[in-house]
RNA sequence: CGAGUAAGCCAGAUGGUCGCGUACUAUAUGUACGAGGAAAGUCCGAGCUCCAUAGGGCAAGGUGCCGGGUAAUACCCGGUGGAGGUGACUCCAAGGAAAGUGCAACAGAGAUAUACCGCCUGCCACUUAACUCGUUAUUAACGAAUUAAGCGGCAGGUAAGGGUGGAAAGGCGAGGUAAGAGCUCACCAGCAUCCAGGCGACUGGAAUGCUCUGUAAACCCCACCUGGAGCAAGGUAAAAUAGGAGGGAAUGAUAAGUGGCCCGCUUAACCCUCGGGUAAAACCGCUAGAGGUAUCAGGCAACUGAUAUCGUAGAUAGAUGACCAUCUAAAACAGAACUCGGCUUAUAGACUUGCUCGUAAU
RNA sequence: GGCCCCGUGGUCAAGUGGUUAAGACAUCGCCCUUUCACGGCGGUAACAUGGGUUCGAAUCCCGUCGGGGUCA
């Protein structure tokens, strides 16, 4: 795996998961969870920070909602994303009901697992 | 006013908060720029890269009225012919069936030539009728010959008519004939030759000759075009047990490039030497190009030329999003992935212009 | 992103222009059996889709839709 050092790392700064063999790393060990729209799953990675992937399979639609939700999928994690707990790789998949939800309810769902899997920190 | 037809144009805008990619700098509350008309399908054509500077032959494939445009095309423009429409106008893979081969199910007598029915002629046999002759005889009977009609058979002529079929030997009328037939004639249709016009497709005209099924998105013939692969091409640095560099041997046989085959071309192996520890990433290719806009000139037009002017994505888990406010309600199809020219397909709503037909008024 | 292949009943599939689209499994009905299975008889059910060529198209040509493979 590839050295990341602390002193790169900001705050707020987003951490996309960008190789296969994170992915599949992901896939294999981490733990899974899910609702009507979106699967999770999620992995501890000693790195103290946040990595995050997304995945819209070619069943969703063409790519214009592929990309579209991809995009709701981010902005929404990109605004819950600083009141989790940190040192995990996560990876939201869409699953093909999506397209009957917009922005909120896509968030809804996301806070609804993250608070399941205990990764989001209520209280604060 | 209504109906229609053709062409063109736009593809939400503005403001605010948070956020993304690239470039730049004075390095931070920074600045600038940031998807389409189809970015799609990958159906054609090119640029570019590698394989011979892309070579020869066969095969295979494509295009297919004519002329022009273009880097090129299966695209575009103009024309010819055909089809549709009252019209504006639209559509057409539109060479050759008279070079040859194949196929044409079922139906039908017969399918590229036939003779079933029918019509006509001749011969034979039978029946009937009429008339004549002979024998017996009162009418009448029998026999023979001739003629006519009918039915049957045989031989021949015919392609008018029948009914099938997508298609049946050019159509229709008259003459003609035993019956018929382009057998002859008039008109019409088509083909060949000729003359005139046009660069040409083709158009017009007279005479002479001829009458030929359809199918080439069946094989084929003719004319023209096409070498193969594709940015996951290819290259740089790095690099193994499989990769690389240098030198030698061999010019046979083998393998690869070469993805239909043969020839040709290039490279490799076989030996020796050098150097070297990573498994899937980095960088280049990567965006200024047959570019856009305006004016003028040429051209019916497509387009071309000159001048001026503009600067316009470059990601690599893949950049444009979310929310709020206003515009009546913000919504259609849809996301660049090396680039460009076309075609095809999808598309809410809105706008502009030309033309045609109908109705009414003047 | 590039290149290529394939679509025939519910499933597997034959069919390369011509009469009603072959067959197997499955399914439905009847018979057989005390019943089930096996077996026998019969039925339902399809050329992905839109055009074109042709007298005639599952087949030939073009477009669209869907599915699959392959290339570092």
């Amino acid at each position: 795996m590839r050295p990341f050092l602390q002193s790169e790392v900001y705050i707020h700064d987003m951490v996309k998961i960008k190789r296969s063999s994170d992915f599949k790393n992901v896939y294999r060990y981490g733990k899974s969870i899910s609702n009507q729209y979106i699967v999770m799953y999620y992995l501890e990675n000693n790195l103290g920070i946040n990595r995050v992937g997304f995945s819209v399979s070619k069943k969703v639609g063409k790519s214009v909602i592929r990309n579209r939700y991809k995009r709701l999928l981010y902005e929404n994690f990109r605004l819950l994303d600083r009141d989790l707990f940190k040192g995990y790789d996560i990876i939201f998949i869409a699953r093909n009901k999506i397209i009957e939800a917009d922005f909120y309810m896509v968030g809804n769902a996301m806070r609804r697992l993250l608070t399941k899997s205990s990764l989001y920190m209520v209280n604060k």
